[in-house]
RNA sequence: GCGCCUGUAGCUCAGUUGGAUAGAGCAACGGACUUCUAAUCCGUAGGUCGGGCGUUCGAGUCGCCCCAGGCGCGCCA
């Protein structure tokens, strides 16, 4: 609905122009907002303002000229279009107009919140990525719910989309995976096991190590340690990267593409990178090591690429990895990543303007801590020691569907607090319970309806019956979702949608208690029927989209 | 010291990219079940939007300066 008032204006502003009657070109983003007073109408915008100082005419005077031309054009959508305060336009949809919202969500079904504002445009986006040193834990819980969701948010809104993993499997810390579990290794031989003091703590490295025992017995002692290092490495990432997939995939996330940094190695990327880098005179040695001139680009200073003892830095693989992504042509790329790495984003997005990319079209999400809380009390941990809580053990706590609810409900760039207890409480307390209760809700009554031999159908329905009061706030709620949708894409900010279920939810359950759906007037009976399935269609797009089962019994 | 993020009701947080009188939920108090799911709803209260200055028709939103908290600032990953 917002969307076709926009139409409306755009297609009344170019005639007016054509007419001579306003001389400044259409502002490219006209802003139609749903005003927070209820005496200003359904939808307000303010075109007239900025226009008006381009003009160098009063704003209410712009506004009557373009009043005058809808009212003339479409006067008949609009029960009233008014000029009020400063110069702000204010409509009022005729009930009859939306209503007809029911017909758009019955009849699409799941395709109800579609729409071409993407235009096809190529996205990735890369979430998780964890290293396969250890499992996941809660922090990256949120990233791949943020991921996920955004992935779904742009398909949904006209994307092309594409979700990678990029696996850190080179470099040191892979070495020190092999070192850590070859130490728990010989200590299960009884050996002497120095633990390095740069190790991983974790239990898991212990059963690892227990397991290659298992199957390799004693084998190793006659190994150099170097061989035993190296196979201890690859039995434990493997294993990891495993289990990594295994818990994202209890989580409801598939990605297209796991994307091994060894590669960039073994194809010689990284190297061609630098090369590249280098023909531009962006690449210069110092101090033996070799550095990349970020600071032409923004960053406060420039970074090291290559190390003085020959090793390439993780950041040498990143440029190599996102010239890839470049080399893959798409219009937007979008990285997930950990708050404690902003200070990456400036050389990242150097990296890519160097390279020859568009800068505007990287962006990094940055997603803040998870503190973890039962019934408010936190829940500490230690990420030296290895007592981290993992993803695995929230989603055998509270379940999938909380964990992701609660991981999309704060704006990313806020600190979460996830209470353990309220994520299993089954009250209105508990947001994702709430949601999914209103959705059980209506399948209990369209399945009595349906007993009884009432069907929603949106063509034998008069709509009438559901065009005011407590009915019309409802379609007014549903007409808001494909928009905002679109806000949610433009943003980069899927916890939008959490609110808006939320927002849905509540009106539902507020018009439970107030409305019968099933009474003796047949009329308002089915009309109202077409209500509530296009609230439980709604509901259940939404809770897919954030990767939440709609349950139809509670 | 420099940079990024955060600061909105007692608590947890929204605030649609500068719009009209700043909103929810929880907690508290009082009410509603002979009902399509009371696992729900209705009503009552709460504010110097951290502070200050500026930008303009208009600022929670933008700029600058402070204050508080978090996180970064490696030839670590």
């Amino acid at each position: 609905m917002k969307s076709k008032i926009e139409e409306l204006l755009r297609l009344s502003l170019k005639e007016l122009i054509s007419k001579h009657l306003i001389s400044s070109a259409i502002p490219n983003e006209i802003q139609v907002d749903r005003p927070t007073q209820k005496e200003f109408g359904d939808f307000a915008t303010n075109v007239a303002m900025p226009l008006a100082s381009r003009e160098g005419k009063p704003p209410r005077d712009i506004a009557s000229i373009i009043v005058h031309n809808i009212k003339q054009r479409h006067g008949n959508m609009f029960s009233s279009i008014e000029i009020a305060g400063p110069g702000f336009i204010n409509f009022k949809v005729k009930p009859e107009y939306w209503v007809g919202v029911l017909g758009d969500i019955l009849r699409d079904k799941d395709a109800y919140g579609k729409s071409s504002y993407g235009k096809g445009k190529k996205v990735q986006i890369e979430f998780v990525s964890a290293n396969p040193t250890g499992p996941l834990h809660v922090g990256h819980g949120r990233g791949a719910a943020v991921g996920d969701t955004l992935a779904n948010i742009l398909k949904i809104t006209g994307f092309l989309v594409e979700r990678e993993y990029y696996i850190n499997d080179v470099g040191n810390q892979m070495n020190t995976l092999g070192r850590s579990v070859f130490a728990r290794y010989l200590e299960l031989c009884g050996e002497e096991g120095d633990f390095p003091e740069d190790g991983y703590q974790g239990d898991y490295i212990r059963d690892i190590a227990a397991d290659i025992k298992a199957r390799y017995q004693d084998e190793l002692l006659h190994y150099s340690t170097r061989e035993a290092v190296a196979l201890c490495r690859d039995f434990a990432s493997k294993r990891i990267l495993k289990g990594i997939r295994e818990d994202l995939d209890s989580f409801g996330i598939e990605f297209d593409r796991w994307f091994s940094e060894s590669t960039l190695h073994e194809e010689g990327k990284i190297q061609k990178a630098v090369d590249i880098l280098k023909s531009r005179d962006l690449i210069y040695t110092s101090d033996g090591a070799l550095w990349f001139r970020s600071t032409r680009f923004g960053d406060e200073k420039d970074r090291v690429v290559r190390k003085r003892d020959g090793t390439l830095t993780y950041f040498a693989s990143d440029i190599a990895y996102h010239m890839d992504k470049l080399e893959r042509g798409y219009d937007k790329i979008i990285d997930i990543w950990g708050a404690d790495h902003h200070g990456y984003v400036p050389r990242m997005r150097a990296a890519i303007e160097a390279l020859g990319g568009d800068g505007d079209s990287f962006h990094a999400l940055l997603i803040q801590l998870v503190s973890l809380e039962r019934s408010g009390r936190p829940v500490y941990m230690s990420t030296r020691k290895g007592e981290f809580v993992t993803l695995k053990e929230i989603i055998d706590e509270v379940g999938k569907d909380a964990a992701r609810y609660f991981f999309l409900m704060r704006k990313c760039d806020s600190h979460l607090v996830f209470d353990l207890e309220l994520a299993k409480k089954k009250s209105n307390e508990n947001p994702v319970f709430y949601i999914q209760y209103a959705h059980a809700r209506i399948c209990s009554i369209l399945n009595k309806a349906s007993k009884m031999g009432l069907v929603p159908d949106i063509g034998a329905a008069d709509l009438g019956y559901v065009s005011r009061g407590d009915d019309l706030a409802l379609i007014k709620a549903l007409a808001d979702y494909p928009s905002l949708l679109i806000s949610c894409a433009r943003n980069l900010e899927p916890h939008h949608l959490s609110f808006y279920l939320l927002e849905l939810a509540g009106l539902f359950h507020s018009f439970y208690n107030k409305n019968k759906v099933i009474s003796d007037n047949r009329e308002l009976s089915l009309a109202r029927l077409c209500l509530v399935d296009a609230v439980r269609q709604v509901l259940r797009g939404g809770l897919s989209i954030m990767g939440i089962d709609a349950p139809e019994v509670m």
